[in-house]
DNA sequence: TTCTATTTCTCATATTGTGAGAAGTAAACC
DNA sequence: GGTTTACTTCTCACAATATGAGAAATAGAA
């Protein structure tokens, strides 16, 4: 019945909600009144009723990466067994990533962990997406660790990448993080189109060989439309 | 019990939820099967729980604006007689102001109504706080009407003004949308502290005269506590 | 004022929820 | 590997709540 209410968005009176659910009239009303009594509804006029207060309360309270890793350790699997790749997802807390889901193999991450973001594929996504003030804080804090040759350190440089990856739509780690790994990252998206997390998937490559990221694109791009459809209802 | 476990945010396992919760462990384990199973919680390991994606997908059909509106339809009666003014409540919707909620007298303005943001408190609150981005791209769009000999027009100015507003953390419009009439609004922040609404307090004045806007500002930031805290659960 | 629509109430019946305690499963410890 | 502890699921007798139909009350439109 909330979810029926909800998902009308106020637009129905008590006779159509009736209708759409096949329940009596009277039925419909006793669980409004329920429902308003509760505050998980607000009544707007003509029978009609949006969400209330107490909604609004529980949906501050809930924590989107756990759900979005939750969705993640269930349709990740079958995207990395797809892909052969050690699939993974990040959120950027503070300016460090947090990975929460690992799946498809072994790799030095552990579910749990935090590591620096300029230097991943994940991060550089996060970092990439940022609010402009944000992400100039982020530059000017330095300094940022050479972890490989390839890492790239230099503010310059790396703000450089950001455009790039922001108008590629992903972001590639080429040994940037470790010797012999290459990753490529695409951006979650919320339903306002905001990012709140990136999806990665990762193979160990021949020390210095560039590896055809690329070519794990469009997988990957189809698990972050899944995984975005099943969070927000609606797909990039 | 989902309330509860979602204000725990996935810290306690079944046990403790007994505990606290004063119910026999087996139903909450009945319980928490339930949620699981409609999708509203999702595990997270040592008997503990979060939000789940059809939680997620409730939070994502709330709409913000009209739970404001509902609570601001109870609270701001009290505010408008205690501040002899009328009190409204307005959204940015596009590049113009929705006025959701007006009490406490008569003005032109109705409910439902929507007017052009640049010459009205409410308005130049909501705008003063858009992204920079958004906000160049508002003032680039113009042509601003001069509605009065008081209106700004020029967009430049209208960027200082906007400066300022931040720099306030309120915006005043004497006589630039109406002659005779002055308002003072301020901001209306979600948890996350970006702006969603804005509340204003609004009087005729004598055409010319300035008026003490300003003593309003307290019982208006008092209004603001109040609000926010009912529908974020804290307040700036 | 009348008519229509909405909302609330009553009642007989149906359905679901509860707590206690047993049983099954998992994890920790020796 | 076996034992102990903790967690989770199941069963059952009993309790509580929900339901749909239709009547009654209220509100709004003509």
């Amino acid at each position: 019945m909330l979810e029926a209410v909800l998902t009308d968005g106020g637009r129905s009176r008590a006779s159509s909600l009736a209708g759409s659910l096949n329940v009596p009239v009277a039925t419909i009303h006793r669980h409004l009144a329920t429902l308003r009594d509760a505050g998980l509804l607000t009544p707007v006029g003509g029978g009609r009723h949006v969400a209330g207060p107490r909604m609004l309360a529980f949906a501050g309270r809930i924590n989107v990466p756990e759900v979005l890793s939750g969705i993640g350790r269930q349709l990740l699997p079958d995207f990395a067994r797809r892909l052969g790749c050690v699939v993974q997802l990040g959120t950027l807390d503070g300016d460090m990533v947090t990975y929460r889901v690992k799946v498809g193999g072994d790799l030095f991450t552990k579910v749990g962990m935090q590591l620096e973001a300029y230097c991943s594929a994940i991060g550089k996504v996060l970092l990439a997406h940022l609010p402009d003030g944000e992400q100039a804080r982020y530059l000017e804090a330095g300094p940022f660790v050479q972890l490989t040759t390839h890492t790239i350190t230099e503010p310059r440089a790396l703000a450089r990448e950001f455009v790039a990856v922001r108008r590629l739509g992903y972001a590639c780690d080429r040994e940037e993080i470790s010797e012999g790994l290459a990753c490529i990252a695409v951006p979650l998206r919320d339903a306002k189109g905001a990012v709140v997390a990136a999806l990665s998937a990762s193979r160990a490559i021949e020390p210095s060989h560039s590896g055809d990221l690329e070519a794990a694109l469009p997988l990957l791009e189809e698990a972050r439309g899944v995984l975005e459809q099943r969070a927000f209802g609606c797909s990039t």
